[in-house]
DNA sequence: CTGTGTTTTCTACACGTCGTAGAACACAAA
DNA sequence: TTTGTGTTCTACGACGTGTAGAAAACACAG
């Protein structure tokens, strides 16, 4: 519901980029590879618990059956951009001029697939 | 670019349903009509203070020729929702998964003005 | 069963944002 | 110049987020 910290995000990130789950460890070792050469290396519990914060917002799961619990992201990162489009939309009243701006800003080729999409929606 | 609080966003609704400017005052009036029976008559600092912090985020400008200055909206509702959207579309990779996404969620009715809105725009 | 290393939970603090408003200041009219 | 009205300054409590130490829970080697 709410917009991510800085960190949150990073950490959704990583999830989403990765095929499987991983462990705090796991994801305190990508984190501090992505921050570059500067990384300020990140104490393992400060993941834990950003970690119990983005499950508490339903954004990630995680396995407890075996010691090093597993997190995975609940949604796909389209999934999720997607509900965050839609609450951005959510109470406005005129959805179908919202879309026109919407539109207008996309590139040709983005068009273009849409209509592709809406096609395909339609005939299917 | 960040989010409003429950505040900040029913003064930006009020600015947006208003066909002219505002001052404060008018605000702190309509704020406490919008609230119902339980109307709470909050003081007219607390919508300064919102104001200013809105007029911050570039939400709003006012007119500070005459003395009770007058607020307004710097752009649209359908404006602002449009660059919420293109912030949560933001960083996305495969904006083309998130679009199709997208429209497998909205009514049959918004699906077939998207059609239109986007065969007007090719012709255009 | 008991120590020992690993992982998780609890608790805490600093900092930023937001709702809220009093105190102090600016200004125009009487 | 007083007085009323509007604006700015300053402030505080609540909440979210980054950050992590202390303590508890576990699993495995003796």
């Amino acid at each position: 519901m709410a917009t991510l910290g800085e960190l949150e995000r990073t950490v959704m990130d990583l999830l989403w980029d990765s095929p499987d789950a991983l462990t705090a460890n796991d994801l305190r070792d990508r984190l501090a590879q992505a921050e570059g050469e500067a990384g300020k290396e990140l104490a393992v519990t400060t993941v834990l618990t950003v970690l119990a914060r983005l499950e508490k917002k339903h954004l990630v799961t995680r396995e407890r059956s075996n010691r090093p619990h597993r997190y995975r992201a609940v949604m796909s990162r389209e999934e999720h951009t997607v509900d965050l489009m839609n609450e951005a939309l959510g109470t406005v009243l005129d959805r179908e001029a919202v879309l026109t701006r919407f539109i207008g800003g996309i590139s040709a080729d983005e068009a273009q697939a849409l209509r592709r999409i809406l096609n395909d929606a339609q005939s299917a």
